[in-house]
RNA sequence: GUCCCCAUCGUCUAGCGGUUAGGACAUCGCCCUUUCAAGGCGGCGACACGGGUUCGAGUCCCGUUGGGGGCACCA
């Protein structure tokens, strides 16, 4: 299914791809995927101090890492491209000519420090419009054909409409917006030294490239009518927008380094789970019903809408991340956390397990234990470590020993567990079975069922804090488990 | 200075004139339990303030306060 729908993402390679801008690239890929609509990709590079080549593939990476795909952009070209605003100069020039041609734009010669004493003193006027005074607005053409022909430097000013009245933004989200034409300056199109500036060059690009929607942050709102103003003069239908609030730091601020990590690729190599991710950043500032959290990316690609999309800005709040991470970690079944999350961490930390050290079974009984455990794919080489240890190598936490094994009557214990665990043949050595063979040592010892696991817990695992001790030691294996009880009896008294 | 936006639990939100103001995270307690998790159950917890409109306002209007953003030859 195609609708006309386009939309598009426009980051500037001027850092990597941050929180923000990956809400605004989800919002946009969902609300296209949603409508059998086109998602574009296009780099607004029109800053070349400030882009690099760099930076743009941070960003493409970033958003093939949230599986955010693009139907036209970098990479896939399409039919309206080039994708790159420094690679569409000829196209802005074109219109800008155009403008200028049917005279809704001028050029205007002031220089910086003209328009800036301008300003100063409209400023102790205490004039309410302190933007560019119109100096050159009336310079009759000729006159001016003949200063920009002599060279002098110059800048094109959009003109706008004397009785233009209110501009009326029918925003998807904030719903109508007035603003009065008579507070929009007329602003710069292009630069003296033959660049365009952002306001223009946007919405050539928006215009040619037939888009839509523009889904975008909260900050362009009051450029908007600006934007309208180029949109009317170039004589394309204005699309329809959908401004989206901001995100905050914890503190009410906006989002920035001090709050920790901002960018995708940061969150990537902490370990968090694309899904979970773009399911967090989703729900920051929109909603399905108000109900549902866990939403999975191939339902918000169909249930996406602009009508739930929330006005307030929202705080990003780290914990929910961590939890919905989690979630989508418990929600695996054994094999998929075997091979996306378990088997890739251990090879990370240096461990020499491999798919082809054990079974099937073995792997998916590990992965039913430390899953729950599990909160971020790190966590799954600390929780396995036991498993993975042998008698020898097996770190013993000092607190732990002091306070589950070094203790009067641990010895008993011990000696107790490698006796009923030694009666256990091999090919019953399993999880049930050991869990029988250890229960009747309470009684037998006349001692708290509590104080009986913890010590042969500290023996096998090296610390008070374990996955379940029967499932675990099945995962060890019966003559390691045996060794590690031997091994810990001259820590026991 | 001026223009614009925003305002429900600590946080994300539901609510679109009549609700015991719902859910999720966090937090606290209980249950489960050999530890830690996971899970289950429950508690705490919000309509910023002031005026209107209305039989009735979290919901509509105005103002105040508080946040945020724009007003560049940045994007």
């Amino acid at each position: 299914m195609t609708s006309n729908v386009r939309v598009r993402f426009a980051p500037s390679p001027t850092g990597k791809l941050h929180i923000g801008g990956a809400r605004t690239a989800i919002y946009n890929w969902a609300f296209a995927r949603a409508n059998g609509g086109t998602f574009i990709l296009r780099i607004d590079d029109t800053d070349p101090t400030r882009s690099t080549a760099e930076n743009t593939q941070v960003i493409l990476r970033a958003m093939r890492w949230l599986g955010l795909d693009w139907d036209e952009g970098p990479e896939v070209g399409g039919d309206f491209g080039p994708y790159a605003q420094t690679e569409r100069l000829d196209l802005y020039r074109e219109a800008a000519e155009r403008l200028l041609a049917e005279g809704k734009a001028y050029p205007c010669f002031c220089t910086p420090e003209q328009l800036d004493a301008d300003r100063k003193a409209a400023q102790e006027r205490k004039d309410p419009f302190q933007g560019y005074q119109r100096r050159c607005r009336n310079i009759p053409a000729d006159e001016a054909r003949a200063r920009m022909e002599a060279g002098e430097p110059y800048t094109l000013r959009i003109k706008v409409p004397e009785d233009r009245g209110d501009v009326v933004i029918d925003d998807a989200v904030h719903g109508k917006v007035v603003f009065d034409a008579k507070e929009l300056d007329d602003f710069v199109i292009f630069r003296s030294d033959g660049t365009p500036t952002y306001n223009f060059a946007t919405v050539v690009d928006d215009a040619l490239m037939g888009i839509t929607h523009v889904i975008r942050g909260d900050d362009h709102l009051s450029n908007t009518p600006r934007q309208v103003m180029v949109y009317e003069a170039l004589g394309a239908p204005v699309p329809t927008f959908a401004h989206i609030s901001m995100i905050l730091g914890a503190d009410g601020k906006k989002l920035s380094k001090r709050h920790g990590a901002t960018s995708v690729e940061e969150y990537r190599d902490a370990g968090y789970l694309s899904d979970a991710f773009v399911n967090y950043l989703a729900l920051l500032g929109w909603s399905l019903d108000g109900e549902t959290t866990v939403i999975p990316r191939d339902v918000l690609a169909r249930e996406f809408s602009l009508e739930r999309i929330s006005k307030n800005p929202a705080t990003f709040d780290p914990k929910k991340l961590d939890w919905m991470n989690a979630e989508y970690i418990n929600a695996m079944d054994d094999s998929t956390f075997v091979d996306t999350i378990l088997l890739p961490q251990l090879e990370q930390a240096g461990c020499p397990a491999v798919r082809a050290s054990h079974t099937d079974a073995w792997w998916n009984l590990l992965a039913s234990i430390v899953r729950p455990r599990t909160k971020m794919p790190a966590d799954a080489v600390s929780v396995s470590a036991p498993v993975f240890a042998t008698a020898k190598t097996l770190a013993y936490d000092e607190k732990s020993v002091n306070k589950g094994l070094a203790k009067e009557g641990m010895g008993t214990v011990l000696d107790a567990a490698r006796v009923a665990l030694g009666t256990l043949p091999a090919d019953e050595w399993n999880a049930a079975a050991i869990d029988a063979a250890l229960e009747p040592l309470q009684d037998a010892l006349a001692m708290k069922k509590r104080l009986v696991f913890q010590a042969i817990r500290v023996a096998e695992c090296g610390n008070m804090v374990s996955p379940p001790l029967g499932e675990t030691m099945q995962l060890i294996g019966r003559d390691d488990c045996l060794a590690r009880i031997d091994r810990a009896r001259e820590m026991a008294l």
